[in-house]
DNA sequence: TTTATATCCTGACAAATGTCATAGTTCTAT
DNA sequence: ATAGAACTATGACATTTGTCAGGATATAAA
């Protein structure tokens, strides 16, 4: 972690994504004063499952990974961050230590929040408040909808919809792949499976048409038939 | 639902294991205006996926389960409720349909709280605000350890921390037993296998005195060689 | 560039789990 | 109390998925 280059927060464009959409220009600059900007390399780890963070970071730009480690230090992937997503609020609005550890998937430029700070705003601002419980509800809904599929889904169905929401998640780049490069052991330990059973799935996907593969490059060729492998219906 | 004898909030014991915990005098004598008392048999549905709930309950007397529709019509289990549990609350400050049904696994007592009576306490009470933080954070942990072990336990080792999670969350009866009553279908909705397989498991557990069984009472004999068999080490 | 390391791929096999069929048992509503 | 429905139990079998081993490629560092 380094220091990067200060963003102000009046004219982030990102903050527009983010839980502090709401805030006056008041709480705008002292937000400015109190926060640090900071900066993660590809690979680099922001924050360890089990440690107590003290603050939260936004980030300004960037893609990061939210892990645990599970039998035999096997990683989990629980979920991703893209511009504009909060880290680490969980475990400090919850008061327990972190439940996840959090790494960057590509260089990323983040903003440090104290607690302190958070808090200040939280009672200051019911709004802010109201934001950060709506996100937090809406990430129990995703993750009631994850625990659904992984307990009756098929390897199969849950990479074919893992594709599907890695697409809407990341969008794509100019040549229509997925824009996130993950490795094979990653998608697995998305999808809870084994790396081999990734592998021989995705190159059935292609032989199928439904996809085709360049490295770690993915494009979603036929959306649709992806969806109705994925037994996708929402 | 039928009305049920009306509880006074400021005499209601079960408050105090509530997010209500922190109100005041007056905040209550307000709730105690503006809420109903409902009552709920058992089995019966309290809210139905997809809906949009009117306000939330809180549970007086009694638990309920948390579940979704999956693959054809199959239950999955999320989440219990017992004394003091909100239901709702998810859907009502994410602003999106109910992700889940709730249901009734005893005859259950609750106080009914319309939406925007919940809007006001939130409003008015930045400790109530944070207590529903807290609880939604402390949530999203609970549902991130669910998909790690869905995702990388076999069915035996789940099935083992399930009784053990089972029996901390609903503790013991007079003789010992988990004090809830579950089908094997409702165990294995929970564990994400087929009713089979939970049959089968138990037969084992039993056999191997990990655990013994009279019909729906289950009881756990041996915590340790059960953890040990679920791999749980927390 | 060259080398070392990590990642990717394929095949063969084993193990875990689901499905189907069938029968016994318990619960529940009349 | 009793019939019907729901639940529990067990066996045989099919399928899915994981594991291990080997080699081919790609990626990153010296």
């Amino acid at each position: 972690m380094n220091e990067s280059a200060p963003h102000i927060c009046e004219m982030c464009n990102t903050r527009k994504l983010s839980a502090f959409s709401e805030l006056g220009k008041e709480e705008l600059s002292d937000l400015s004063e109190h926060k640090a900007c900071v900066f993660f390399k590809k690979g680099q780890i922001i924050m360890h499952e089990g440690s107590r963070p003290t603050g939260v970071y936004c980030i300004h730009h960037g893609k990061a990974k939210f892990y645990k480690l599970g039998q035999e230090g096997k990683e989990q992937i629980i979920r991703f961050a893209k511009d504009g997503d909060l880290l680490g609020y969980r475990s400090i609005l919850s008061g327990e230590a972190v439940s996840v550890s959090i790494a960057a998937l590509e260089d990323t430029h983040a903003c440090f929040l104290p607690k302190a700070m958070l808090f200040e705003v939280i009672e200051n601002n019911p709004k802010f408040s109201l934001n950060i419980m709506k996100m937090a509800c809406h990430e129990l809904g995703e993750a009631g909808k994850l625990i659904t599929n992984l307990a009756q889904k098929s390897v199969t169905e849950r990479l074919a919809e893992m594709l599907l929401i890695l697409k809407e998640t990341f969008g794509e780049d100019a040549d229509g792949n997925i824009d996130i490069s993950l490795t094979r052991e990653e998608l697995a330990s998305m999808v809870g499976t084994a790396t081999e059973s990734v592998i021989r799935l995705l190159s059935k996907f292609k032989e199928d048409e439904l996809i085709s593969i360049k490295g770690r490059k993915i494009k979603v060729e036929n959306p649709v038939k992806l969806a109705r492998v994925g037994n996708v219906f929402d």
